[in-house]
DNA sequence: ACGCTAACCGAAAGCGGTTTCGGAAAGCAA
DNA sequence: TTGCTTTCCGAAACCGCTTTCGGTTAGCGT
């Protein structure tokens, strides 16, 4: 279907030159006159040439590509980080017309298989995996290949390799502490399964904060579901329902955040007076919940740019261990964190109503 | 960095064969015995061989790849859509084991010099498109380039691509006759600037609604602002701050319609009972809006698979014009949808309140 | 005039696969 | 045994570009 592009051959041809003369030429090698130079070069974009990339990096042994594995995600209520992480790659990677290529797949076990055949097959030069796992295989497979990565968050044990992350675990601490200073000491923590290490990170910092701040952690107080805002008001609801309610809950995420204030309003509750929450992410979305929603937001902006210059960087050469960012998320207070409220929040626990 | 990987050539040798008789083993051709099929094949993945794809696709002559040009986003709230139309991309090529890859540009100039240099490279066997102009002038030069492309929107002429949309004329028009049916005769348009023609398309549906309703579309109930959640709200205060204000208006989209409830909050006034709005895209945000908001609900699901496979087929030399799909918007209602309040609507009108 | 260096380009060998073609060995019929 | 297919594999060309290596020509000093 496509019209075929003009070759090198047929370039050369046209100016009476052989192939490797020309291709020295638009390369810019010193052994080629000035004049044939820029004769070349006329020619070349009057015929509209274009080297062949698959040709070039074949030769050059250089795929000049990178993979970013796109997340699985399930219901999750948006994905806006992707976009702008994808476009931060982008920038990062056109500086050296670099590629990118998005990988996905639907199970963890052919995410592998896919990890191992895209490097292998030299279809990629270096990947970007995100929200590791606690002891994620990609990590080790891509080890075990010496293929060049850099992880968006990181594990426990990220000692040896590259990655950008926000500080989830000091973020839970300075929402929790917030939320101690503004009075509470029922406060619940609404979370999503742990093999995730994001959840475990922020999951300590909220146990960390209250045992810093003297207050025990009530097991009860935390509750973990689905990664997702219907997750949050299950869990939410749970919470409410006890005999001994928490008054404040912090959320893993902005989703399950906007999850827990339907079940607080189900209740006939008033978020950020009654049972104040707090989410993380900082979506945008969340100026519009109801209430505005306080949460923990994170600098998301340069998150793409950085990784993509990172793994350029360790590709050529550098030690993956120099490239390790933390970034930490800031307070951004809207509505929905506020006093405590003692009596209000612990006579209204019987209440039950459903969501639309 | 990158461990070598094995080669046909070494695995030929580590066999006793032939570079190009291992190639058609694993190539499954009818010219080699079964049982040494088997052997190479079992060697293959004892030694974890892969074909270099660049070595591949050179030779075949096919990229094996399709590109996705991102759409340009300002400071829109979210693209969620991305993500899962990536998502079904993806899907459709991997049943091919194709690539995809994911470009953006800065500015449209260098967005058509970047879609050249793609096909005349060879990196991309075909493309996918969004958000259409116009007049769009990448089309024109897919089409002059010969490059086989999807649109995902379409334009005013578009009768010889391939495309999937969904109709917004269409569901402009059942949500202004769902609004009259509720009683509501002057109805607001708050959309954006016309360039994309989505716009235009959900403008056209408003106005020829109204015209079949017998009404007369009123000038100053059309207020073109930015497409983000600033937008609706700045416009929709310009339609709260007329002498004689809408009592419902439609937004181009759920973000802006964000900006719209925001902004009739403001106002004192009640988004659903004292104003109606609705929006369009059914973005999942909208059901934690303040109150949830009624929407058009775009079929998003299906977009990026049915997208990838209409590329595919077109790439395999079916007619672009064959492939055209045109999927209706769907109502939802939520909550900020109601009948017709006059008497609250009318009086209300002075107040000016800032939202933070 | 000679020799020598520098400037410039052609030739050719890769890169790692695919695919066509031809020929040797094996099978079968006569 | 001869002759003729099949079966199976090796050889080699090719995809389009890069890069090294020589060799020719021109320019220079003496």
């Amino acid at each position: 279907m496509t019209s075929k592009p003009v070759s090198l051959k047929v370039l050369a041809a046209h100016l009476g030159l052989t192939v490797g003369t020309v291709s020295r030429a638009l390369n810019n090698y010193a052994d080629i006159s000035p004049v044939t130079r820029e004769r070349v070069k006329r020619a070349a974009d009057e015929l509209g040439y274009r080297a062949n990339q698959n040709a070039r990096r074949l030769s050059i042994g250089n795929p000049e590509t990178v993979g970013y594995l796109m997340p699985r995600f399930g219901n999750s209520i948006a994905q806006p980080f992707s976009a702008q992480l994808l476009q931060g790659l982008g920038e990062a990677l056109s500086r050296r017309s670099w590629d990118l290529l998005v990988v996905q797949s639907d199970s963890s076990k052919d995410e592998l298989a896919h990890i191992e055949r895209m490097v292998r097959s030299g279809r990629v030069g270096g990947l970007v995996i995100s929200r590791p796992a606690k002891n994620d295989a990609r990590i080790r497979l891509l080890q075990e290949l010496k293929c060049p990565f850099v992880v968006h968050g990181r594990t426990a044990s990220c000692a040896d390799y590259a990655w950008y992350d926000v500080d989830g675990e000091d973020a839970f601490v300075t929402a929790v502490n917030h939320l101690i200073e503004l009075g509470h000491s029922r406060i619940a923590f609404v979370g999503a399964p742990l093999q995730h290490q994001f959840a475990q990170d922020r999951l300590n910092g909220y146990t960390r904060a209250l045992e810093e701040n003297g207050l025990t952690a009530d097991p009860e107080l935390i509750q973990i579901a689905e990664f997702s805002d219907d997750g949050g008001e299950i869990a939410t609801n749970m919470l409410l329902e006890l005999s001994n309610p928490p008054t404040a809950v912090v959320c893993l995420s902005d989703t399950m955040a906007l999850g827990a204030l339907a079940a607080i309003r189900a209740h006939g509750l008033q978020p950020g007076v009654d049972v104040s929450v707090i989410g993380y992410d900082g979506l945008k979305f969340g100026v519009h919940s109801n209430p505005p929603l306080t949460t923990m937001a994170q600098p998301q902006a340069h998150a793409g740019r950085r990784l993509g210059d990172m793994l350029l960087s360790i590709i050529d050469g550098d030690e993956p261990s120099q490239h390790q960012e933390l970034r930490r998320a800031h307070l951004v207070r809207r509505k929905t964190d506020g006093p405590l409220h003692l009596t209000t929040a612990q006579t209204n626990v019987s209440n039950r109503e459903e969501t639309t």
